[in-house]
RNA sequence: GGCCCCAUCGUCUAGCGGUUAGGACGUCGGGUUUUCAUCCCGAAAAUCGAGGGUUCGAGUCCCUCUGGGGUCACCA
């Protein structure tokens, strides 16, 4: 049995994008599950729009993922160069063997492939029969005048090279399809299995890009999305968990991939979904974990204590910061604040006598005294709470507000209750006992 | 415009001739709760794009139309 060897062609044009992971995940998955070998080549046919630092930036995009690949300019094979532009004399020679042959001419420095007017068709295995009128080809460039290879010759030439058994791409792919098919005829080569799948689209329905929508995954790294819930998210497009499952992991994908369940129609990426998934895999992991992640992107020391109190409040790890920051600085506190609730000057009166008395600062001598006082002056539980809230945090909208005085410390908030005794006691004196 | 691909709740999808068309996200309502969030419960939401067939029976098969997308480069 012929090794299955599939391949991912990146062009670095730019940085790593979702459409890359993309169509990383299915190759990878479809290639895993198979025991087959993954190929990673670096399509840098393009000088005009080559890019410095996007091989980098691919190859960092889908490490991050979880991705690896068996074969690629990094990790040479037997079956390099794994860039194009390393193996120029090569596809000259090819393209001059069809010269010779009368299935290629010269024109303006370039040279072109005649097109023999053949239809052609193929059987994907995403979606059947697919057949083009041979009328469709043209004579397309094959070798350009600055001696690069076009993508359709280099693509045929370096999958039969590498010895690629299945071409898994996007749909736009589609229609270059019949030329390469034609290219492989001239070299009297059996093409590749092909699998096209539907291609990611943005809101608008249009297919995503680079220009127009946020896709570059640093973006996405930076905004605090675990890598396992972006791979989960974009294994839920185009692909459905045969039991229906909608959480999983990579191997879990592997595991459960097949061709035959890559739906045909555009999904949109809408990240609505994906913030769920995060937030889920977020509340999944453990302080440890949490405050690495935490801390990698954090100014200041993130305790495992903090952590705790916001992992079921973020959905993305950016949003930690907000929740956060009133630990390291000191809230700015006015009166406008406190609008509509009531009796907070006498609020703070109290809590700072009560506090200030508190021998071991923990959370249940914290509890068990604040509750006390609640019942004795016959506070409404939830402004009371909502005044220690505003004094401590400057917010409405905190972690829990005792756990949080633990790890402030007794001293913190004592100083911030008298801070905001000196702004509250002149506005409502008369509440003052 | 030519060619090609596609079409189930707002979104992601299940469905592979007989289902009250299911699930998830989101939305809305309720419960728990010191805020927010988590968690739990519930609801609304797809006349399966439209019209013809085939069939005892169609979301599922066929045709037409409509709509959307892709592609027609010395970009990939």
């Amino acid at each position: 049995m012929i090794e299955i060897r599939t391949r991912i062609a990146p062009s670095p044009t730019g940085f790593a994008h979702i459409g890359t992971a993309y169509v990383c995940l299915l190759n990878y998955a479809f290639t895993r599950k198979n025991g087959g070998k993954l190929i990673l080549r670096v399509d840098d046919t393009d000088t005009k729009r080559h890019v410095e630092g996007a091989e980098d930036a691919i190859y960092a995009g889908l490490s991050w993922l979880g991705f690896d690949w068996d074969e690629g300019p990094d990790k040479p094979g037997g079956f390099g160069p794994y860039r194009p532009s390393e193996k120029l004399d090569i596809y000259k020679a090819k393209a001059d063997e069809l010269i010779k042959k009368g299935q290629a001419f010269e024109d303006e420095g370039a040279i072109r492939f005649k097109n023999t007017g053949q239809d052609q068709t193929w059987r994907d295995l995403i979606r059947g029969e697919i057949k083009f009128g041979g009328g469709e080809i043209t004579d397309f460039v094959i070798i350009k005048s600055d001696g690069y290879p076009t993508y359709n010759f280099n693509t045929v030439v370096d999958d039969i090279d590498m010895q690629i058994t299945h071409v898994i791409r996007g749909e736009e792919h589609i229609s270059n399809t019949p030329r390469q098919l034609a290219l492989y005829q001239a070299f009297g080569v059996k093409p590749p299995e092909f699998a096209h799948f539907p291609t990611l689209r943005n809101a608008d329905h249009k297919k995503l890009s680079k220009r127009r929508d946020p896709v570059d995954l640093r973006l996405y790294r930076e905004a605090g999305y675990l890598p396992q819930a972006l791979v989960n998210f974009l294994g839920l497009l185009g692909w459905s968990h045969p039991d229906g499952k909608e959480v999983f992991d990579l191997a879990e994908f592997v595991e459960k991939f097949d061709l035959n369940r890559v739906s045909h129609a555009g999904p949109i990426f809408d990240t609505k979904k994906l913030d769920w998934l995060n937030g889920l895999y977020i509340r999944s992991t453990s302080d440890v974990e949490l405050v690495k992640m935490l801390n990698e992107r954090s100014t200041y020391n993130v305790s495992e204590e903090m952590a705790a109190l916001i992992r079921e409040r973020i959905s993305k790890l950016s949003e930690a910061d907000s929740l956060l920051d009133f630990f390291v600085n000191q809230p700015v506190v006015g009166r406008d604040l406190f609008e509509g609730v009531e009796k907070s000057s006498l609020h703070v009166t109290t809590a700072l006598h009560v506090l200030s008395n508190i021998k071991d600062w923990n959370l249940e001598n914290i509890n068990s005294a604040l509750t006390k006082l609640i019942e004795e002056k016959g506070f409404k539980t939830g402004d009371f709470y909502m005044t220690m809230r505003l004094v401590l945090t400057g917010k409405r909208m905190t972690p829990p507000i005792n756990e949080s005085m633990v790890i402030l410390g007794q001293d913190e908030v004592l100083q911030r209750l008298e801070e905001a005794q000196k702004i509250l006691i002149d506005i409502e004196p008369s509440e003052i006992s």
